[in-house]
DNA sequence: CACGCTTATATTTTT
DNA sequence: TATAAGCGTG
């Protein structure tokens, strides 16, 4: 097992007990290291059942787990417990929340669904129709998320993050109080509650020593990533005597989700917060070419913060990576194509390469040019998918027979009727008493709306029977598994969903496709759970299995891409205004976690990197006229970090031609008298 | 009260 | 560009 470690990696995998950081920079072996580790306290005696590791992504879960697997002579690694923050914490609460007065069978509220009781609430509470501008559910949501997971106060928070909504603070903790207290009642978690019970279930004195006792090691992959919340979890869980076996693994230099309240001093602060800690550093770099590493490093290096690293590479290769500038996008998507088929020509396949951006829409313009073309790509990033009303409208019926009180979906669910709005939808949910306190006693809103006589509007009465008819089909979990509870609801909903949206076709598909992922899961809570708390990242995860066998190219946001690595790496729109994203230029803090995005991005690369961006960006296809807009290449590419690239393409914008309208309109006019003449 | 139309507006990254 | 709020009609 050791032979392939260097000493570095080595120490972290034989390491005993105690707190260990492992400041990881990237490609320095990181995730082998980390499955070596777990293989190796298996082999040293460690049951796999009592390890614990916590990992950013459930992809990086798996690939961990199966490496640590080949390691093992046992192969017995399968039974560690591995997953995200949110999968574990749901794991636990299904497990031990009894005690904090959670029933084992809660549904999971992704972002957007919370935003969506946040609506309901702002509705009731008579702050949708004001005077003044009041925050939208989204607005709300990211406020109420950012806070909790910072652990900071609200009006911090606001100063912060939201000052155009200071104003309304009062109404926003109105919203909030009911917010919080409603989940409770409907037996709901959202994302933030799945860490936040998870926390006070390791701290509380009922439950904490039987937590703690639960694993004997934990550990935590891409801890930069980690916010306030999580940290205090891991602090919770550590045993009432013993060592505190924590591994964290991480690099501040690649700390890029600041925006979901993560926060580098969880990993600078860690030797303070656990005494006694291990320091390992890893720098030396497997992955990269010399050259990209220069790159990397001379981008990162210009960050006023402090990353005490420096990486090193003994590969060989003297290529330097590529800054290409492009007229405009078109120019950039064709140069893309071009490099792309290019090194698939000496060999790299198209698998082998990735395309990098900042934001999902920017590889809008290549994906047609991909397609064009006939290259086949698969896309990562994004929540397109979920997002879909028609996905939504479907998994809310499926909502309401695991949970008949989830006052969300029965209001989606109703209103897809002809002549069901908003009102009626409330005066029918309010006579099934959706919103009662579950009490054993009275049949449960699903019962009665299966069973009792209902208030309708007329127009809608043939609906409602049908949507009773396929509920009470599907009612029965054993007799019909969830993909057979979707092609049930199908039936009926397609008709809905065609009168309702457009692009009836393509959402036909979607569902096709929710239906071939519910086959998946054993049982409906399954499903649900798993679909929020693993959201489908790809088109490709939706396509299935047969593309597998096909090459294709990558296309994904950067964050997505975050410890994955490629032959050829392109990265596109390398301009100000992506990055750093326009948004996020706000403060100091927000400009650097651009500039660590960059880095990451170029760090994916093994062999090859491409940098291009457009020197002029074509204003939304709105009006007819060329209107556009120039752009300079990205702060965080200075003319010195340019010396490590070859640069090409125009350095300076041409002054766009002035036409000479004379000559044109003396052609129409000439066209016009051959017309005329006989 | 539902629904279709017009108009304003914010616009990233993801568990 | 996509969504949400506002307005008039049936």
């Amino acid at each position: 097992m050791f032979d392939e470690l260097n000493p570095e990696q080595e120490a972290a995998v034989r390491h005993g007990d105690g707190p260990l950081l492992v400041v990881a920079g990237a490609g320095s072996g990181k995730t082998m290291t980390l499955a070596a580790r777990v293989a190796s306290l298996i082999e040293r005696g460690t049951r796999p059942e009592r390890i614990l590791l916590l990992t950013f992504s459930r992809r990086g879960a798996r690939e961990m787990l199966s490496r640590a697997e080949r390691l093992t002579e046992k192969g017995d690694a399968g039974r560690v417990w591995g997953g995200t923050f949110h999968a574990v914490g749901n794991r636990l609460l299904r497990l031990h929340g009894r005690v904090l007065g959670l029933t084992p069978d809660f549904t999971v509220l992704d972002q957007a669904d919370g935003a969506d009781v946040m609506n309901l609430l702002r509705d009731e509470l008579g702050y949708s129709s004001r005077e003044r501008r009041f925050p939208r559910k989204d607005t709300l949501a990211a406020i109420y998320s950012r806070t909790v997971n910072a652990g900071e106060r609200l009006v911090d928070v606001l100063k912060g993050h939201y000052p155009w909504c200071l104003d309304e603070a009062e109404g926003i903790v109105d919203i909030f109080r009911a917010y919080t207290e409603r989940k409770r009642r409907q037996h709901v978690l959202d994302y933030d509650d799945l860490l936040l019970f998870w926390k006070a279930l390791a701290t509380s004195p009922a439950t904490r020593a039987q937590l703690a006792t639960m694993f004997d090691h934990v550990l935590v992959d891409e801890y930069q990533d980690t916010n306030a919340l999580q940290a205090d979890i891991l602090e919770g869980m550590r045993p009432s005597d013993g060592p505190r076996n924590l591994t964290v693994v991480g690099d501040d230099a690649q700390a890029i989700y600041g925006f979901r309240a993560a926060t580098v001093k969880n990993i600078l602060e860690f030797p303070e917060r656990f005494p006694g800690t291990t320091v390992i550093k890893l720098e030396r770099n497997y992955r990269s070419t010399p050259p990209i590493l220069a790159a990397s490093n001379a981008v990162i290096a210009l960050s006023p913060q402090r990353h005490e690293k420096t990486l090193w590479s003994s590969r060989e290769s003297e290529l330097l990576p590529v800054l290409r500038a492009c007229l405009d996008e078109a120019e950039q998507s064709d140069a893309v194509c071009r490099t792309v088929l290019g090194h698939r020509e000496e060999g790299v396949p198209l698998k082998a390469q990735a395309v990098l951006f900042r934001a999902a829409h920017h590889s809008d313009h290549l994906e047609v040019e991909l397609a064009r073309r006939n290259i086949p790509f698969v896309k990562y990033g994004g929540l397109k998918f979920m997002e879909g009303a028609h996905v939504k409208d479907a998994l809310a019926f499926l909502r309401i027979l695991e949970n008949p009180f989830d006052e969300v979906s029965w209001f989606r669910v109703l209103q897809l009727l002809e002549g069901m709005g908003p009102a009626s939808a409330r005066r029918l949910m309010d006579d099934l008493e959706v919103r009662r306190i579950d009490d054993a006693e009275a049949a449960s809103p699903l019962a009665r709306f299966l069973e009792e006589p209902l208030a309708v509007p007329k127009a809608a009465a043939q609906g409602i029977r049908d949507i009773r008819t396929a509920l009470g089909d599907c009612l029965d979990a054993d007799a019909l598994p969830p993909a057979g509870q979707l092609a049930r609801l199908r039936t009926f909903l397609e008709p809905l969903i065609a009168r309702k949206y457009d692009a009836a076709a393509s959402r036909t598909r979607d569902l096709e496709q929710l239906e071939l992922l519910a086959s998946e899961s054993a049982s409906r809570g399954q499903f649900l759970a798993d679909l929020t708390l693993d959201p489908p990242s790809s088109t490709g995860d939706l396509a299935g299995p047969p593309h597998l066998d096909e090459d294709y190219l990558i296309l994904s946001t950067i964050h997505s891409a975050k410890g994955l690595e490629w032959d050829v790496v392109h990265v596109i729109h390398a301009a100000d205004g992506m990055i750093p994203s326009d948004m996020s230029t706000g403060d100091d803090d927000e400009i650097e976690e651009e500039r660590r995005l960059l880095y990451v991005a170029l760090t994916r690369a093994r062999d090859a990197l491409h940098v291009t961006y457009p020197q002029r960006y074509y204003r939304r296809p709105r009006g007819l006229e060329d209107s556009h807009s120039y752009s300079q290449r990205s702060r965080f590419l200075p003319d010195e970090v340019l010396l490590h690239f070859e640069v090409v393409g125009p350095q300076v914008v041409p002054v766009p031609d002035v036409p000479e309208p004379v000559t044109a309109a003396a052609d129409v006019d000439a066209f016009l008298a051959g017309l005329w003449a006989d």
